[in-house]
DNA sequence: CGCCTATTTGATCTGATTCAAACAATGTGG
DNA sequence: CCACATTGTTTGAATCAGATCAAATAGGCG
């Protein structure tokens, strides 16, 4: 099996256990395989895509534009995502995808997924499980930008990319590579980037964290647990009761 | 076939054409019809549901509790929706889902939901991008809470839940029954009570709109549609190219 | 080294919150 | 069917979290 896979295998066998038979079938997708700039746009608003991606190394990022430069982002992606698999059945693109930093990552036509899918329903249901949960971060993130404040978001969405990135095993220990500038962090969270600049500020200074040269480093999780009044239960880590 | 079974079957005949066989399945459905009250909770968060359920009559709505009485609300569900459908791969809920009016719903078993869309792929597809949907209208929300005035938020809110009542066929014209109170539509925007209230009186002194004893009007719909920003792609009402 | 991008700082402004109280509507029991 | 209680809406005043504007540093990189 192409080794880039394996993040991606990780990640469906920690919804449910794959049989020899499903992953053989998996190992068989046709894979077209490129690798990206930073910056780039894999998928726009609009667009019908015939194909998915997935995220093979790197980063990549969801959002909308509106005008005057506002911008929102949805998500942010790492190794082993597949953060367009909505489009399998929601033939418009209601926003963009692009890259954070420079990757690699597999297209795979949207026939052979369906195939797949029909094939092997319980694949299919794991797909759909995935954007549930993608479904779930964004309700998330619309309790933070209703009812949190400023200072509490940012400790939120720190929290939650740490952890993400543990379970996938992109993480050393507390630390994690991020490659977000302040200004997404602030898009990402609908707040300014001078805001976003003074409440990382404040978070530093209690030594909650440190973040110099892309390096985030957690330096008190359960003070930045609190802060950011952080509960993973939404992320669904639970894997089990899938009958 | 059930007569309050219809808006059910054309919601998801506007996802799909139904063959005949897939219409008699999904007749064939058990149902376990009970009549709620105003404001009771049909599933909690945490809460691990063995049926999901169908909203045949009146108004529902999800939602999440924070500490010192705050509040976020993620959606207002019409009948013919399926507000808890995640329920069926993400076994445990992380919100919670309660009635906002007296209302009628019918219980399907898991069981039978999931032999449904492993008989039928294409409904469980349907299924899957009504799960899609959901979760497009959380980005747009997003946005809103994100990006967008107060002012802005508002309009943009009142032009989706008319425009869904429309194609449904709850709507007479431009007027919906709309039983949210100020209060509510605050804790869908991440507004305060106060604050929804004079934004809504600027809108009716505008001319945009009235509301009276639960009976929203739109009395200038593109001037609503500009104030809110309002553009309907993400409610992906476009039916087509699902192979 | 020099350019470009990202972070930081300070000052000012404002959209929205909060608190408190009055008022209107709705529903309920006698 | 009215009196009362409850819930929802409206008003005003004071306050604040976060935005905006503008300019200064600091990093990264060819």
């Amino acid at each position: 099996m192409h080794p880039d896979f394996l993040p991606f295998i990780r990640k469906l066998e920690g919804l449910f256990p794959l049989s020899d038979e499903e992953k053989q079938s998996l190992a068989e997708l046709p894979l077209q395989v490129r690798g990206l700039r930073a910056d780039q746009d894999i998928v726009r608003e609009g667009d019908r895509p015939s194909q998915c991606c997935l995220l093979l190394e790197g980063f990549a990022y969801r959002y909308k534009l509106l005008d005057e430069g506002r911008r929102q982002i949805f998500s942010v992606h790492i190794a082993g995502d597949m953060p367009d698999l909505l489009s399998l059945h929601l033939p418009i693109m209601d926003h963009n995808l692009g890259t954070l930093t420079p990757s690699r990552v597999a297209f795979i036509p949207h026939q052979s997924l369906r195939a797949l899918t029909r094939r092997h329903p319980r694949i299919g249901e794991a797909f759909w499980r995935d954007t549930l949960v993608d479904a779930a971060v964004f309700r998330e993130w619309m309790v933070g930008m209703g009812r949190r404040s400023a200072y509490s978001r940012v400790a939120h969405l720190l929290c939650e990319l740490v952890l993400r990135m543990q379970v996938v095993g992109l993480a050393q220990g507390t630390a994690v590579q991020l490659p977000l500038t302040q200004e997404m962090v602030g898009d990402a969270l609908g707040l300014s980037a001078v805001h976003t600049n003074r409440v990382l500020q404040r978070l530093r200074g209690e030594g909650l964290i440190t973040w110099q040269s892309k390096v985030l480093t957690v330096e008190d999780w359960d003070g930045l647990r609190r802060a950011g009044e952080f509960d993973p239960a939404y992320l669904h880590f639970d894997r089990d009761a899938v009958a």
